[in-house]
RNA sequence: GGGCCCGUAGCUUAGCCCGGUAGAGCAGGCGGCUCUUAACCGCAAGAUCAGGGGUUCGAAUCCCCUCGGGCCCGCCA
């Protein structure tokens, strides 16, 4: 085994000597806990200088700094309510429990601590501390106090000593949870059902991206993971339940960077007897409430509030085939075949396979052209017909389809359409594709024709991705920084350590 | 897949161009201090310079390989 590593070992004395001492350094609870905001509200009614005996306190958290002055000592509790000082004095602990408590108390540790609400001579709300249990010694020392953990690896490696070090990061993750059941809320209060359908399927579909294969013991068959919420939706709906939505992970066995993540979280609705017009009107008032809330969550930083401000309107919107002619100087594009297509994003810059689909062409086209020049959250609007297989003929503009995506300067935030339930419409589309593209990267879902052949209800469905949602609710630049454990390569193993006796 | 950059004590880092005993701050140890809040002052300790190979009298520093990470480009309807 291992020595352990020498600035440990004075910790684990400490440790032992508690245990020493007949005392648990890690008991089981601690009970009676206030939190820290409760005491920081007590202190308010006081001046500097003051305390209040007559009501004792009872808080528990991680220690960060002690400063240390002789006879004095000022400590600082975090919990999740916050930081509190804690006053530790030799006059009210005793010398001797002064001495030995300030002795054994590393930053780091977590400690529950009883005393009374008093505001240091500085002004600073406080405990004045009565006592101190220590609740879990911190063997390991916490990251620099005020630099906090930098390494970008070890941020993601060890997100537990970044959430430790950052109240800013744990904020950023809360307020993460927070949207996610604004969200909920907002849709439950509209009459969507929330549901859990498979994230284990024969054949991942629904999508054009790369799936994770494993494998099944019991049926001895591969599986493949989900890369695409709607298939198994819009089943629901050829079943009755007309107003669904999941809110669940997806994966994509593709590059991590600063807007993908080969594990995801998409939301998916879907809304029958409603058209993609009825749709932007609901995915706009779910927006008001998401900049409502990130508001309420970050009143303070300037920053987030601009980012969430995107979110309200007006809203830019910007006709598919119009703005790429416009911005390309590209006449007719809708009348190009698959070959001059290809020539045209060739020499926009675009190095797609050769054997890609005329709309995957086209939607290079919109990236090199159209997509730079976005300055706001913006709808692009009625996408030629084909970039989209599950998306209905557009009623009065021919050869197009009922469909808008949401862009925010940098990246793709969601796509609706009014869906496709012809299902003879929906097979040719499907087969359309995949003769057009060559490959077989798009599976061909027969099932969900043969659903479609039951009658699926006029509908409208949006998806979108809900880390990038968040990156841009609150202006956060990198995909892994909204998740609390991004995909990352196992660290080299250990070396062997034979050696030591 | 292509390019650029990074890896030094538990953490934050200096040193690397231009080769010559690896320097600090925080945390930890010892001592001092009754109002600090990145507390302060003194003393002592702490380094596989990511790993391996090469050049050299001498490598953290120059070269090559490997590992890990970051950013940009490409790909991901």
């Amino acid at each position: 085994m291992d020595d352990p590593p020498p600035l440990e070992r004075e910790r684990r004395a400490k440790l032992e000597r508690r245990r020493a001492a007949g005392e648990e350094p890690y008991p089981w609870s601690f009970p009676g806990r206030a939190l820290s905001g409760e005491v920081r509200r007590a202190c308010q009614a006081l001046s500097a200088g003051q305390d209040e005996r007559s009501r004792a306190w009872r808080v528990a958290g991680r220690l960060t700094t002690i400063r240390e002055h002789g006879k004095t000592a000022f400590a600082d509790l975090e919990d999740a309510d916050g930081s509190l000082q804690l006053l530790l004095r030799s006059d009210l602990l005793g010398e001797d429990a002064y001495r030995a408590r300030l002795a054994e108390l590393d930053p780091g540790d977590i400690v529950g601590a009883e005393g009374w609400a008093a505001v240091s001579k500085r002004g600073e709300p406080s405990l004045a501390v009565s006592g101190v249990t220590l609740l879990a010694k911190a063997i390991a020392p916490p990251p620099e106090k005020f630099h906090g953990l930098q390494d970008p690896e070890q941020r993601l490696r060890r997100r537990y000593l970044d959430l430790l070090a950052s109240p800013e990061r744990r904020r950023l993750f809360r307020a993460r949870a927070a949207l996610m059941s604004e969200i909920r809320r907002f849709l439950d209060g509209e009459g969507f059902l929330e549901v859990e359908t498979s994230t284990l399927l024969p054949v991942a579909s629904g999508a054009a991206a790369a799936p994770f294969v494993t494998h099944s013991n019991y049926l001895d068959a591969d599986l493949q993971l989900r890369i695409s919420l709607e298939l198994p939706l819009k089943r629901l709906l050829v079943g009755g339940l007309e107003r669904v939505y999941e809110l669940g992970k997806t994966f994509r066995n593709e590059d991590l960077d600063s807007t993908h993540s080969p594990e995801f979280t998409e939301l998916e609705v879907y809304w029958a007897y409603a058209d993609y017009h009825d749709m932007r009107g609901l995915v706009e008032r779910l927006f008001a409430r998401l900049a409502d809330r990130t508001d309420a969550l970050f009143p303070d930083v300037a920053e987030v509030r601009a980012a969430a401000g995107r979110f309200r309107p007006p809203f830019a919107t910007v006709d598919f085939v119009e703005e790429l002619e416009r911005r390309s100087g590209i006449p007719d594009l809708l009348g190009k075949d698959r070959d001059a297509l290809r020539r045209l994003a060739r020499a926009a810059g675009s190095t797609v396979p050769e054997n890609s689909s005329t709309g995957t062409f086209l939607d290079k086209l919109f990236e090199k052209y159209v997509e730079p020049t976005f300055d706001r959250l913006t709808f692009v609007v009625d996408h030629p017909e084909a970039t989209t297989p599950l998306a209905k003929r557009h009623r009065s503009k021919p050869g197009r389809v009922e469909r808008f995506e949401i862009f925010v300067p940098g990246f793709e935030l969601g796509n609706a359409y009014t869906e496709l339930n012809d299902p003879e419409e929906q097979e040719r589309r499907f087969r359309a594709q995949l003769g057009d593209r060559g490959d077989d990267r798009y599976a061909y879902d027969d099932d969900f024709v043969r659903a479609l052949r039951h009658g699926l209800p006029p509908t409208t469905g949006v998806g979108f991705g809900v880390d990038r949602l968040l990156m841009a609710l609150t202006g956060t630049p990198s995909i892994k920084e909204v998740i609390l454990f991004p995909l990352i390569r196992s660290s080299a193993p250990p070396r062997e350590g034979g050696t030591r006796s």
